[in-house]
RNA sequence: GCCUGGGUGGGGUAGCUGGUCAUCCUAUGGGACUGUGGAUCCUACGACUCGGGUUCGAAUCCCGACCCGGGCCCCA
């Protein structure tokens, strides 16, 4: 009987891996060049790192189970809770700051779609032990730098958690988060109707709704005139102006809350078209979690970039690489296999490893798309050479194998 | 979790107003062809997603499950 993938789980095809390798390596090259360190944490985590504070949302799409000693297990649903933990395990006396980045799979327990998987794939990155506009500003210009090398362009959105929160300061933390996510989602009514049910403040209210209604080139100033001077307006404020000397283009939101409730400071969220539903491929922000894990209070900025959702609108062809194919004779066949051995220290080298004849190998070497093929014959090693063939013309030359191998090179 | 469209060989399809061995194309393996590829011919391979129900009889009609696509929710 025949036993499919699981649900929402994807096999990927050479053809397909290096389209994604051609893509990961490019952002693999950003990250590196911008002096990350690539770091890897364990596919699955004690639940409770994403129970404690990742929220509501994200509970109810882990992946879980019991191990054999009885510990409850979750597959990460996000990286960056491990790599916080990480963090707060073995490097808080590293100096600062810490600058990562990683590439891996996670999983959540969601209704499959279109850009959307129960195993999908982040590019992330994380700066941590900076509280610094500096660092916030670093983190989305390489985000968007990111998204720029894959071939694909979004609209960024920039937002400050702090600026909204600081209207909310006297609302029970409970209420707030949901506050939060009704402001999220552009619910207006069903925002209205909860601060209907909870007696909210007019003031505030009034506040709230122009707070978050704010865009565009005064936001700042404006917001400074509803929430005052406090410092998140100045942090925000510090921080689109080096948004503008990295020569981004953003647009200032500050509905934007984040699915997931650590965050505290600057959010920020890069829509593309060509998705539908999924329209978001990158999102991040600064956070609080280190402590939160049993460690220093530590400031860290990051973001991931939902790898598939960039896979399916980017534009890619990877250049197919040159090779060729050793063929031979029933009685030259070991010695083309040492030929082809040779051979591969400069190309990529076929062999024909189905005990074909030697037209059928011929035949192999077109239909896979072999720019040459390399003729092993009686004929040809008696004058100690191979002929070459070139798949394009037909025509055909003797040749020593190192002569093959310099004329294949470029 | 909700709404919606769909599942026929590896890929693409016909059949789907129930009734001969389920159509065709393509791909793949082998051969015609014993030192030269894309063609042709022959041959092999190979499917009604699964389970119930209606019926003398189901790929076809009904129900359910599973899976895929689209939307909501949420998110990457």
């Amino acid at each position: 009987m025949e036993i499919p993938k699981p649900r929402g789980t994807r096999d990927f095809l050479p053809p397909e891996m290096a389209k994604r390798r051609c893509i990961e390596s490019r952002l693999r090259e950003v990250a590196v060049h911008w002096g990350y360190g690539e770091i890897k944490t364990p596919t699955f985590e004690h639940i409770e790192l994403f129970t404690l504070k990742s929220g509501e949302g994200i509970l109810g799409e882990i992946y879980n189970f019991k191990d054999k000693g009885d510990r409850e297990i979750a597959l990460r649903p996000e990286l960056t809770a491990p790599v916080v933990r990480m963090y707060v395990e073995e490097l808080q006396k590293s100096p600062k700051p810490l600058k990562f980045f990683y590439f891996d799979n996670c999983f959540r327990y969601e209704r499959p779609q279109k850009g959307r998987f129960r195993e999908f794939f982040q590019f992330g990155v994380e700066i941590i032990g900076s509280i610094r506009p500096e660092a916030e500003a670093e983190v989305i210009a390489m985000a968007v730098e990111m998204l720029k090398m894959a071939g694909v362009t979004g609209d960024l959105h920039v937002g400050h958690l702090g600026i909204v929160r600081s209207l909310l300061k006297d609302i029970l933390p409970e209420h707030q988060g949901k506050i939060m996510r009704l402001v999220d989602k552009k619910d207006e009514k069903g925002l209205e109707d909860f601060l209907d049910e909870i007696n909210a403040p007019d003031d505030m209210r009034g506040k709230l709704f122009r707070l978050i209604g704010l865009r565009g080139i005064n936001a700042v100033h404006e917001a400074r005139e509803l929430v005052g001077d406090i410092g998140a307006i100045s942090q925000f404020d510090a921080l689109l102006s080096l948004l503008d000397v990295y020569g981004l283009e953003y647009q200032v939101d500050l509905g934007i809350a984040r699915g997931l409730d650590y965050y505290t400071g600057m959010v920020f969220e890069i829509y593309c078209d060509g998705l539908g539903a999924q329209n978001q491929v990158c999102g991040g922000g600064s956070y609080r979690l280190a402590q939160l894990f049993g460690g220093e209070d530590t400031p860290s900025t990051g973001y991931a970039i939902g790898f598939d959702r960039i896979m399916e609108i980017c534009e890619v062809k990877p250049a197919a690489p040159v090779s060729i194919v050793v063929v031979s004779f029933e009685d030259t066949r070991k010695e083309a296999i040492v030929i082809a051995k040779r051979l591969r220290k400069h190309v990529v080298t076929y062999i024909d490893v189905m005990g074909r004849k030697f037209k059928d190998q011929i035949s192999y070497a077109n239909t896979i798309g072999a720019s040459h093929v390399v003729v092993v014959g009686k004929n040809e090693l008696d004058a100690g050479k191979v002929a070459l063939k070139d798949m394009k013309t037909g025509g055909q030359e003797l040749l020593t194998v190192e002569e093959v191998a310099g004329r294949l090179k470029e």
